[in-house]
DNA sequence: AATTCAGATTGACAGAATTCGATTCATCCG
DNA sequence: CGGATGAATCGAATTCTGTCAATCTGAATT
């Protein structure tokens, strides 16, 4: 298999599991610490440790170390890179680049 | 959990797997057969079979029958909801609905 | 330095996903 | 009708993923 399709699919692989939705959707508000995150969602620490890892290797989520805390935040280049894969892969025929305003 | 999440996870979870992202890439030349599929990617026929069910109950393609073959295709409708759901699980602070021609 | 607190790491385990061989179903052709 | 072909389903084996308890690391405070 090539590498190249599982590199696409780590980016979605990061957005097909419960939590890690839920957690995108905490962090619209903008920059979260890891502990209110916590608080929030009813898993223990290590497991949300763990998704935090997936989410920040997946390039959609930066961390950012303040002392004891960490805050994490949606990574605009992410979000870029995610949209533009997502659109070339259902590109479907052709054309669909002009399509939004339907 | 809340279910919603769960079907949000579900779009995604259908482009988590490298097969099915190689899939998606075949598929953007147009309708394309079940068989035609199998002939260019290295697995099994019923492997096939299960990947395209994924797919197709994620809305992402939709499939016609026509006479013993089986049609694939992106649907439209299934890559607005993607892009739509994307867009907004990546919503970030605002404003970034304007952000694409950077 | 000792303690405390926030996260990360490790190890283990249950549940889910992927895969294939064998079989079954549906359709077409002779 | 009977054989052949394309695709779906079933059953089982393997691998991957999510989860938590326990532990470790790093930073701040006393």
């Amino acid at each position: 298999m090539d590498p190249s399709y599982t590199q696409a699919a780590r980016v979605f692989k990061a957005m097909c599991d419960p939590n890690r939705v839920r957690i995108l959707e905490l962090l619209q508000t903008g920059e979260v610490c890891a502990c209110a995150l916590l608080e929030q969602l009813e898993i223990s620490q290590p497991t949300l440790s763990h998704h935090m890892k997936i989410l920040c290797d997946s390039g959609l989520v930066t961390g950012r170390k303040e002392g004891k805390w960490m805050h994490y935040s949606i990574s605009e280049e992410g979000r870029g890179q995610a949209l533009a894969l997502l659109e070339r892969l259902t590109g479907g025929g052709a054309a669909q680049a002009e399509t939004k305003q339907v």
